[in-house]
DNA sequence: CCAATGCAAGAGCGCTGCTCTCTTTTTTGT
DNA sequence: ACAAAAAAGAGAGCAGCGCTCTTGCATTGG
């Protein structure tokens, strides 16, 4: 039923997916402020209301482009650390830190939409939540699988975290130690830290050797959450 | 001579003041990409090729805001710290880092407009250098202190980043020990991803209990860049 | 076969950054 | 003191933007 379900249908897929090409490529080449519906339809050889039947506004196209980013981001991460998979907890830890820094640095202003500054008085839809959180899980993956195998001594917890700590466990950290669920979020999030500043330019005449530079920082977040040098 | 060095030059002073306060105005309220030399003009009742004569272009406008925004949060940070300027690293490093997070959440938009991606094809110039560098001064400021008096303790560092930690210690840590210098500079953009996740929403559903949370995270940073529990 | 639907096109609205020209006002040099 | 020069404001205008509305055509399903 799905296989041809009539020339119409078929011909809407393969128009919605030139638009996002044609605006990803313009994301990359420009930024997402430049991002324009005239220019993307121009190139297609459509005019600008026409594209308006395929997404209802640039906001709807933006957040597809989101959905997407955090996708390829995800998948990058996922791949790498395929590659990796038998090895020990620290090794896939850095494994995917870098494929995330890799990816940023190949696509910038991608990695900017996604985790740079939200476009003002834009909520993001639940729909980018699940892809949104591939890496986060491949990160709470490692930890538990060395939680399992005894390679994870727990980090420090202050009293005053711990109904924090239980509350995130129960939402998404499965049957890791607590103070183990902290450590990641925070580890998740500096990690962040050093991709954006590199990104965006804050490294500038600071750091130099910026590939030794990442692994360093990224071990040493691995450490933080508990993970033992292999 | 500069008392009174004609209506003119008061006057020029006065309306460029006046033309940023109004652009704040605006900021602060809908965003940067919200910002309009029309809107700001039109507030101002003059008419908007009025403006060029002080700002040549939107960006210049822009870059005189960043200046500023990193000035106002360098200055927060500078008043947190003299309020504990007595008080052990420990103290004085998370009095720092929660006057950096208590003014991103209070100028959520200006801080987007520092930390947050760039402006596509904008480069920073130079001038915005100076008053950009005022948070990590006191942060190397304190490390500095830490090790004069002997509580700090040497992070780890691998032989592959001597090189570029030897270049840090000579660029603008002074007298830190290298493998700090390198730490510092990580716990910085760290402390940004702290910074940042929480602003823009990626800790939504997942930390609750983000004060708490950011003081335990920016405490553990502290101990890994080698301040030692006071 | 024909009515209903989907789609493209075009015109148009109000906004933007920015440039150019023209007039008025203030400063400066002789 | 007065003319030349510099600075500032006003207004019109250009090209671009997101978005809406109406109109004609093609495809589709009953």
């Amino acid at each position: 039923m799905s296989t041809t379900q009539g020339a119409r249908a078929r011909a809407r897929i393969e128009v919605t997916a030139a638009i996002k090409d044609e605006a990803r490529r313009q994301l990359a080449a420009e930024g997402a402020s430049k991002l324009s519906l005239r220019a993307v339809a121009r190139e297609l050889g459509m005019v600008s209301s026409a594209l308006y039947r395929y997404f209802p506004s640039r906001d709807e196209l933006l957040t597809a482009l989101i959905i997407d980013a955090y996708d390829s981001v995800g998948e990058a991460a996922e791949v790498a650390h395929a590659e990796v998979a038998d090895a020990g907890p620290l090794r896939r830890w850095i494994a995917v830190c870098e494929a995330v820094r890799g990816w940023a640095l190949a696509h910038p202003h991608e990695y900017a939409l996604i985790y740079g500054s939200p476009v003002p008085g834009y909520v993001a839809p639940e729909t980018t939540v699940p892809p949104a959180a591939r890496v986060a899980l491949l990160l709470i993956g490692i930890a538990r699988d060395a939680h399992r195998s005894g390679a994870l001594t727990e980090p420090p917890l202050p009293a005053d975290l711990h109904p924090e700590a239980e509350r995130m466990v129960a939402d998404f950290a499965g049957d890791l130690p607590p103070a183990v669920a902290v450590a990641l979020v925070a580890a998740w999030a500096e990690l962040y830290g050093l991709v954006s500043f590199e990104l965006f330019g804050q490294f500038r005449q600071v750091v130099e050797e910026r590939e030794v530079f990442f692994r360093h920082a990224v071990r040493r977040l691995a450490l933080g959450v508990g993970l033992v040098d292999a």
